[in-house]
DNA sequence: ACCTGAACACCGTTCAAGT
DNA sequence: ACCTGAACACCGTTCAAGT
């Protein structure tokens, strides 16, 4: 890549990571070049989707996850693990609103540039998902996919306004229920 | 009203149901007006906001689910009228996709015209909650809003084609979570 | 190689002009 | 009273033209 290139992209996703974070991952792309101070096509070139952009921009938070995963895999109980890599997820997926439906919809389609980072995601829950249920303290009927629709779902509470007072309690309540064996 | 315009009214309303059926509850305005042969200021004059349409469109459920809280208080051990009673709500949720969302925003937006309809639900689910909490099944932890919240979550799950498969175990698994003391 | 911005096809919303 | 559609300000996406 050229340096002017390289400039470019990362000044991109310095604005886009502010404009997204404050006005949700439906923010106006025309917005983010005209901030950015760079032409229509250099946005669409750096970044050809919204999906790509949004890759870009949760890389490293991917990353995280997964090594927190990892590690919490061999540490204290499976149900504990469970639960702070869950709540680990949720502070991720509220500081970008909206960006769980995207990752939702990537889980299946193979083409988007987020699927292999939400798989790789999904895998990691599912890991610490079977071990505390082979230790049985969690209910056994629940697969990896149901564990993503639990998370998203608790981001979507707290990605409104309206509910999200309440959404630490609801986190609470409902891992309860995925928790405690039936 | 004029019999021309009401003529125009009930045909844009049945042109915005099926639309907003098939395409979501953020279809575009301008195919409703197209669709019905109609000029787009006579849309805007009929629904001058998105919500109106969506009132108009809803009220119909919203007032069968009104009966239907009335009836389920009377009937029943109070944790399975509850219960009965969400189900009814989700399958509601359900054939209008993404409706939610609005309908929690409206909640707290009294300039809203989903405002009085969507509080009236959160009542009805309140006094059924009451109920149920004051004969002992049902966990006291809980408020209208979290069961809005809930109901809301659930019915995000239900939008995503990804998640939707599992949907009806997640109702049961979350709903678990409500309906047994902690 | 890379960047720019005009061009195209959309959208929501408003409002002067028509009947 | 009511309807129409042009007009305005946006958006995403593409692509010829520039350096």
């Amino acid at each position: 890549m050229r340096a002017d290139a390289k400039k470019n992209h990362d000044h991109i996703l310095d604005v886009a990571r502010e404009l997204l974070a404050t006005g949700g991952a439906d923010a106006s792309l025309r917005d983010v070049a005209r901030k950015a101070g760079v032409g229509l096509g250099t946005m669409y070139r750096h970044f050809p989707t919204r999906e790509t952009l949004l890759e870009a921009l949760l890389r490293s938070s991917f990353d995280r996850l997964s090594a927190s995963a990892v590690e919490l895999e061999r540490t204290g109980p499976g149900n504990t693990a469970l639960l702070s890599w869950l709540r680990e997820v949720i502070v991720l997926a509220r500081h970008y609103g909206g960006a769980i439906r995207s990752m939702v919809a990537a889980l299946e389609d193979e083409s988007s540039a987020l699927h292999a980072s939400c798989v790789g995601v999904k895998a990691a829950g599912t890991r610490l998902l079977a071990r505390a249920q082979s230790e049985g303290t969690v209910r056994p009927d629940l697969d990896g996919a149901d564990l993503f629709a639990i998370v998203g779902a608790l981001a979507w509470i707290n990605d409104q306004p309206a509910l999200s007072q309440r959404s630490d309690h609801l986190f609470a309540i409902i891992t309860d229920a995925v928790l405690t064996k039936p």
